[in-house]
DNA sequence: CACCCTCTGCCACAGTTGTCGCAGATCTTC
DNA sequence: GAAGATCTGCGACAACTGTGGCAGAGGGTG
């Protein structure tokens, strides 16, 4: 008896399609197929059959539960999009930053990406952690 | 007319396994196959066939130029390990942290991952960046 | 109730990734 | 220069991804 269907620990890997679809779950949950659609369509064209599928996949992994209201389905997370982020953060470190973090803050500051106003940010997430805590959803 | 195997601007996405013989090239370059062998094969288990496809492929990709040295092969990569992790870090920004790096760095911020030397170290790359400059391959 | 529209279920299909085996070309070593 | 050990070139194949078509079940409307 293990736990199957109910609590991944382990996160799977969402491919790219699917961190789209996820994006739209986790902003607007519980969703149904169509609200996903409507949110992605404009900016992928994808077909109802193709969201329909990708959905599909994401219950079978488990990261999506379902339930049908009445003859439609509607979808809800069971991963929290923070999990998710640092499962898949942690596999970025390991396949390319050697598995430390440090060495990918290392990057983040030695190399390009970082503005100015990000490093300032940065900073004074740094200085007051709880402050970062905050906006987690500005 | 198309540049083909001389200068991919846009560095190809690595997949894990070309990740981990990536790694082999860039600490060894040039190298053969045998050396990438040697060096994964207690990890991974490859056969050498297998190295030898995603060599291949690597060099399909552009990532990775080879000439003949007799009847053997040698590899050389063709984008440094900084621009892969780059567009790594920049394909994972993308899918998963809404596209901002801020969004990224406050992820390592308030959320696990930054050990308390970490932070540390992190807070003085940020006072000094040249001093990050510095430490690449340490 | 008949019709139409939307959903769901299921299948399909090409391209990518992970993993090799095999046959023939080379090199090495008596 | 014949035997063996290596390599390379190339093909294979299953699983996973991206995308979507189609037929049939259900629900809404005149």
């Amino acid at each position: 008896m293990k736990s199957k269907s109910t609590r991944p620990s382990k996160p799977p890997r969402l491919t790219e399609a699917e961190w789209k679809v996820m994006g739209v779950v986790w902003a607007g949950a519980p969703v149904t197929v169509r609200q996903v659609v409507d949110a992605v369509e404009a900016e992928t064209g994808w077909a109802y059959s193709t969201v329909k599928t990708l959905l599909g996949r994401l219950v079978e992994k488990g990261v999506l539960s379902t339930e049908k209201r009445g003859a439609a389905g509607i979808f809800e997370p069971l991963v929290s999009e923070r999990e998710a982020r640092g499962s898949a953060l942690r596999a970025l470190v390991d396949r390319a930053f050697q598995g430390t973090v440090g060495s990918l803050v290392h990057h983040l500051v030695a190399e390009e990406s970082l503005s100015e106003s990000e490093q300032e940010e940065l900073r004074s997430w740094l200085e007051d952690p709880d402050e970062a805590e905050e906006e987690s959803r500005s």
